[in-house]
DNA sequence: ACATATATGTAACAAAGTGTAACAGTGATA
DNA sequence: TATCACTGTTACACTTTGTTACATATATGT
């Protein structure tokens, strides 16, 4: 667990970081919103917890800016009592907030809370889903319209890494690598060829593409999620 | 949308069912934890609002109970100032609280940006439509007028780029850098070729142009939302 | 109005990337 | 040994993308 605490406050973030540790939670801390929009692209924390009151940009900025490009949950640190800073914050994408001043204990509550949330609608359980496929990594199974699928190893590796990335464009060296481990001869055809068998496989009635291939790039699962 | 209120407090349900009307949202309320157990299963409301003191059983034990059943986000009303029941809130199940005295205005706001949330995670809106054209992000496929229009993977990217930006004008730099990633020659007539092949395609029975010169400056989407 | 320079649309071609059938090699198993 | 499932190679057809070339459209100066 990582979260990433952004406050001008040098106090605070040592309170709170101590705090966070008993509870096995890294606690990334940055006193400006530059240097926490650089620890956010570095650490991929789970949570953002944010002061309103912040130097260079207001809080309320801040969060827009990091609803451009993700969904990670925010909760906002507020000045007590005043409601619109609240309403404010919560209309333009942050997920929570707490009156200053507050107890560590509450602000962990809604943090787990948030994440607990958040997890549960992602991953959760060892199934990876989408409509009309259902991945089981654990005994590494795969369901079409609830019909099993048999597939290989080597297939099923590969749908399971594009899947859990849907979207995210894997390159054949990328797949090589990835699949057989090693960084073996780039000039080969066997990825291309695999791909075509586990779309053969993959046709069910619907004659749903789950494999696309992007030109020049390489290859990406796409999947409405149930 | 419809929400499920369940307090005690005649005065309160009333009051809050008139304001969330003027924002067409149905609030459904009950003055006991079964009733509302009753309307929460008929009416299958998209949040719901729990007074902490209820008759015949605590908000507790009512959060605890929907939740065996039920990922449906909760927002707690508490006596203000009580942070251990926030907190027990929070951990049993609860998505938010609300201290007592409140806005109706920020009950509102907090219920939207929950409610907000989970349609994001879950479904919802992953399509961008306008009139005559749907263009599904999740699995990347465009409809025209219903009918499936099958588009090369870098047609889809462009089309996306622009109809997630109505209005706005990407020079052929901007769309070369996005798509490609690199910048690559600017000399190059490519991204003209790629819209007029991209148009061609899209071309449906109203003879709808949705991609439109800005001339000297790029390419910009435009359409009428639905 | 006209000429000129510059931008854009698109057909036709060329180059590179991809899909897949058919075959071949490999290793496990009986 | 024979069999079988799995994986990789070759070969060829097809798709996607970019280039050239020319027609057309727009802006600007005279």
């Amino acid at each position: 667990m990582t979260y990433l605490l952004i406050d001008d406050d040098q106090d605070i973030c040592e309170l709170l970081k101590e705090y966070f540790e008993q509870f096995q939670i890294k606690l990334h801390t940055a006193l400006t919103p530059s240097s926490g929009l650089l620890i956010l692209e570095e650490q991929e924390p789970q949570c953002i917890i944010l002061d309103v009151m912040l130097p260079e940009m207001d809080g309320f900025s801040l969060v827009k800016k990091i609803r451009e490009f993700s969904d990670i949950p925010i909760i906002m640190l507020t000045a007590r009592g005043d409601v619109t800073d609240r309403i404010i914050g919560l209309e333009i994408g942050a997920d929570d907030y707490l009156p200053k001043p507050f107890e560590p204990r509450e602000l962990m509550a809604r943090c787990q809370s948030l994440v607990r949330r958040i997890n549960k609608e992602t991953k959760s359980s060892s199934s990876i889903r989408f409509v009309g496929i259902e991945i089981n990594t654990e005994n590494k199974q795969v369901y079409l319209d609830k019909e099993e699928c048999l597939l290989t190893s080597t297939e099923y590796e590969t749908l399971a890494l594009l899947a859990k990335n849907p979207g995210k464009v894997f390159s054949r060296d990328d797949l090589l690598n990835e699949i057989k481990g090693v960084n073996a001869e780039l000039f080969s055809r066997s990825i291309d060829i695999m791909m075509s068998r586990l779309r053969k496989k993959l046709k069910n009635e619907d004659n749903r593409q789950y494999i696309q291939t992007v030109w020049g790039r390489g290859y990406q699962f796409v999947g409405e999620k149930e």
